[in-house]
DNA sequence: GTCTATAATTTGATAGAC
DNA sequence: GTCTATCAAATTATAGAC
């Protein structure tokens, strides 16, 4: 590729914010591409330009939503320190990244059920299974020098993973549920992520 | 509305059989009514003589599939059980019913967010808010008791919410990270429900 | 009620001027 | 690179025969 002068690279840009932005609120099949140009004070012409086809804009988009996702648990998987840190850490990091976009794991997880083909293939890549034995491993390892309760580590992880993202997965029951608005919820939102925290540890202590 | 025929009867059922299964499996902007006519094996026309418009019959559709998923809840809230049984019953017979259909909580989760107009109307309609409001009683007065340790209900509520939801919503993620098939899948549920009882009812005992 | 054929609209994609 | 105009395909919906 040669050297890109600033006014293209601006609009590739611009197209990739105004096409995250679309296809995370409407998904793949719902969003359009007229509406990603209008977010991005474009036509429609320019996007086919830059990105062929919605398909490849949107695999350009999904791709960096999962790295986005899944990339704060890889650091902290690998982080030196003890397990009750690392699952504090985990919650708030990833209570974090949903915080500052709600709809970043129920597009995720949609757009995988949809398309096996090539999104799975791409979980594949991501290697989840090594992100995750390390954690399992160390699980374990406390386990059997009577730190922690025998637990399974399995159920353990998918419940750490469950009670953090379930929240914007589920947003409007959790609105309907406990009568929250906008603002009310980010406040529940931060209490719930010291609730979870205490909630898997306290579980864990023998 | 008139007395049906046979015939009828079994052309607006098998629409709808055909349209669940469709809606469910690509949601209201990825399903084509040519998808359910297939299903059917009838012609699209039918669709449009018995149900209008491709909204009218998605909204069929799903304030049907929103029945099916809380009415267990409903129902478990009301019985005249202690706590702990509600809890346990509360997970069984949610995890019960997204077994059936695994795609059925983020069908709902992500259709909920893409029509906050009509389908949050229907929330409200279902008054979420009074079906949780005898649950978070009894967990206050248990607390005020000393039989269970002092606990937000709100978070607990969730959790129980997001640990039984959850493996169905990222199902791909789960099979990813535990290297699971469609057949250690089931096998995966199954342990997890009674781990997931055990976790909150082990987290509760003062 | 059920079908075939077709209208009407939407939408992804391209051609071609600048 | 960026735009306007337009095409081609897909898709919802309807008309009308049976």
């Amino acid at each position: 590729m040669e050297v890109k002068e600033l006014k293209d690279k601006n609009a590739e840009v611009k197209i990739l914010d105004a096409a995250r932005k679309v296809f995370l609120e409407k998904g793949l099949a719902g969003a359009r591409m007229q509406d990603i140009a209008n977010e991005a004070c474009l036509n429609k012409a320019l996007l086919h330009y830059y990105y062929r086809s919605k398909e490849k804009l949107f695999q350009t988009i999904f791709q960096d939503a999962l790295l986005n996702f899944f990339n704060n648990m890889q650091e902290i998987m690998n982080a030196p320190i003890s397990l009750f840190e690392k699952i504090e850490l985990l919650v708030a990091k990833e209570i974090d990244t949903m915080n500052s976009c709600h709809r970043l794991p129920i597009f995720i997880m949609n757009e995988l059920t949809q398309d096996p083909d090539s999104c799975l293939m791409k979980m594949k890549n991501m290697e989840m299974h090594k992100l995750y034995a390390k954690f399992r491993d160390e699980v374990e390892a406390e386990v059997k020098k009577g730190r922690i309760k025998k637990v399974n580590p399995d159920h353990l992880f998918l419940n750490l993973l469950a009670m953090t993202g379930y929240p914007f997965i589920a947003k409007p029951v959790v609105q309907g549920l406990f009568e929250l608005e906008e603002e009310g919820y980010s406040d529940f939102i931060e209490q719930h992520k010291k609730d979870v925290s205490r909630f898997i540890i306290d579980s864990l202590k023998p």
